[in-house]
DNA sequence: GCCGTTTTCGGCCCGACTGTTTTCAGTCG
């Protein structure tokens, strides 16, 4: 196990394709790199072995370069091309691009007419007015870079998924109430459901013919606008306060299901659909699926020669270009006016927003092996709660009542164990004497939901637990997880979460990693490991639903459950408001491609009390 | 720098907006 991990790897041929953008390189190197980066984070194996087995260099987007260089990196920790282009470039360029209006090219002219190095020298220097004194600079954009100076902290910052869509939610209902918009979404990482989003789309259709500019006005006058960025006759940008942007593009209603694919993206998922479409002799566009005109490209070429897909179809089976000529597409926009239909174009099964991070949902589509995403309605209950007996906000019965007004068959509960002393956890008196309660609670009746005890045992320093073995052996289920000691390095860490889930009394693994979103880092663990730890001892992984964890991470989900690890998607409710979490790691589910059989608070009550038995005794 | 039934060169997704310019480059998504 080499010290450098494949996501460390990543971070610098991200950084390389930064530098080698500031020097001016072929924009199309820069991609390359970080073509490679992005391969690297999807790489679902175990990058030593790729590595010693010879296999890097055939890795999509990895080629002789870059294969030696990530050998390089991972064997040594270093790479001399790295350094040597670091040392090349003033280090306070790469910085300057966080601000808003200014890229590569902008920043070069900066540094060799005017010799600005860092923010700060660009910040007199804008002040002194010397900046819209250069060439291809101007009044309006030194007061931009100043303004980005300004903001820049709130201006990069991204926000919390459950937080987008709050704001989002009164935005699309005001555009859809607008008597010009007849059809409106929200899309980008959004509707993704990315766990951060950095600004808010909104596509909005309107009648032919009939003006937009009211509903941009409307759009660039909504309350909270701090700032309208962009103002045109099909796109408005306006910053709230706080710093969140959004976007609004207006279109005509039969270009609406191309924006909205377009606007969702991801940008991956973009260029692999138009790669798509243009191997079938159709260009894809915000603005709709056209037979490819003449551009540079054979393949273009080649459609060209042909009015329609069908020709463009045979001009490219006579260049030997398909062995199986496919089906001919439909070309043109004519009649798709829902993703549904844009997808059926391009031979494909619908592809949910959440999936399309270009990691295989294209070639999933293709061979009909999408998965029946879960869904919110799937959910019977959920395990790991709180309630006042530790630092829950709510009572049990506040719990209970809230749980079966959403519709749930059961609710489990797991406060805090006593070595989380910040937190009010439960000795084994209390937590008995809870338990107690609950079966009362069941056996009256007063309830048609059923409660689970359960409890959110600490995985104590060493991976022992918080209770011994005659106690846990009195709850229905038990959820195990770290507290404190976050600083373990990684071996010690992982060993500590194994060492837990090897336990016969645990059900469920609670938040693996302990990230915060956007304020904490996660503590250092080996994730395959615990995985593999998991699936063996048929120990559940929590998706932990809380919007600022979102943890086990949607990222290691596909391939996990592939191998038979079962999932709980938990909302760690501490009060009655938060059971609607679950929304948000239904998301995170549905990103990790999980489907109902996988999630295993999507059983019915008697399915699930007979599971936690059978557990039990095992 | 990657890729390839176009196969070792030549292409790599593409359009809107802004601010600068006087026909377009840079930035952004």
């Amino acid at each position: 196990m080499g010290g450098v991990t494949r996501n460390e790897i990543a971070d610098v041929l991200n950084n390389i394709a930064v530098l080698l953008e500031l020097k001016g390189e072929n924009p199309f190197k820069t991609r390359a790199y970080q073509a490679g980066a992005r391969t690297l984070e999807a790489l679902e194996e175990d990058l030593g072995a790729v590595i010693a087995e010879g296999r890097l260099g055939s890795l999509k987007g990895i080629g002789e370069a870059l294969a030696k260089k990530i050998t390089e990196l991972h064997a040594t920790g270093r790479l001399e091309f790295y350094e040597k282009l670091r040392a090349s470039i003033a280090p306070g360029l790469a910085g300057m691009l966080e601000i808003p209006g200014l890229g590569a090219k902008k920043i070069r002219a900066l540094h060799e007419k005017l010799g600005i190095d860092t923010i700060a020298a660009l910040d007199r220097a804008c002040r002194d007015g010397l900046v819209a004194g250069l060439p291809g600079f101007g009044e309006k954009t030194q007061e931009k870079i100043l303004a980005g100076i300004r903001n820049r902290e709130a201006y990069g910052r991204r926000h919390l998924w459950w937080d987008a869509a709050g704001v989002a939610e009164p935005i699309l209902a005001g555009l859809r109430g607008l008597p010009q918009v007849r059809r409106a979404e929200h899309a980008g990482s959004l509707r993704r459901g990315l766990e951060t989003v950095g600004d808010l789309d909104f596509i909005a259709a309107v009648r032919a013919g009939e003006d937009a500019a009211p509903v941009a006005d409307w759009f660039a006058a909504q309350p909270g606008v701090r700032e309208v960025t962009a103002r045109g006759a099909t796109k408005a940008s306006v910053r709230f306060e706080g710093g969140l942007q959004a976007d609004l593009r207006i279109v005509p209603e039969e270009q609406f299901a191309f924006a909205l694919h377009h606007f969702t993206g991801s940008k991956e998922h973009n260029v692999q659909m138009r790669q798509r479409a243009l191997a079938r002799g159709l260009s894809l566009s915000e603005w709709g699926l056209e037979p490819a005109a003449g551009g540079g490209t054979v393949k273009a070429k080649a459609a060209a020669t042909g009015a329609t897909g069908a020709g463009a179809a045979s001009a490219g089976a006579t260049a030997g270009a398909a062995a199986a000529a496919p089906a001919p597409p439909p070309a043109g926009r004519a009649g798709i006016d829902t993703e549904e239909k844009l997808f059926a174009a391009l031979g494909l099964a619908f592809i949910p927003p959440e999936l399309r991070e270009g990691l295989g949902e294209i070639e999933a589509a293709e061979a009909g092996k999408l998965p029946r995403l879960v869904e919110a309605a799937d959910l019977r209950g959920a395990f790991h709660n709180h309630t006042t007996e530790s630092d829950g906000r709510a009572t049990l019965e506040e719990m209970a009542a809230a749980a079966q007004a959403l519709g749930w068959e059961y609710l489990g509960i797991a406060d805090h164990s006593k070595s989380s002393f910040q937190a009010h956890g439960l000795d084994e008196a209390r937590l008995l004497a809870q338990a107690g309660r609950i079966e009362k609670l069941n056996a009256s009746k007063k309830f048609t939901l059923h409660l689970f005890a359960g409890a959110e045992c600490d995985i104590l320093r060493d991976g022992r637990l918080d209770f011994d073995d005659a106690t846990l052996a009195r709850l229905d289920y038990v959820v195990a997880s770290v507290h404190n000691a976050f600083s373990l390095d990684e071996a010690a860490m992982t060993a500590r979460i194994i060492r837990a889930i090897e336990n016969p009394r645990v059900t469920m693994l609670g938040h693996m990693t302990g990230r915060l979103l956007l304020r904490r880092e996660g503590y250092r663990a080996d994730a395959a490991k615990i995985i593999d730890a998991a699936i063996a001892n048929a120990v559940v992984i929590e998706l932990n639903a809380s919007p600022w964890r979102l943890d086990m991470d949607w990222r290691h989900w596909r391939r996990a459950a592939e191998r038979g690890l079962l999932c709980s998607i938990n909302p760690d409710a501490h009060d009655t408001a938060a059971l609607a979490y679950v929304a948000a790691g239904v998301n995170a589910a549905r990103k990790g491609w999980l489907d109902k059989a996988r999630v295993v608070n999507t059983l019915p009550l008697a399915r699930m009390k007979a599971w936690l038995r059978k557990r039990a005794s095992a």
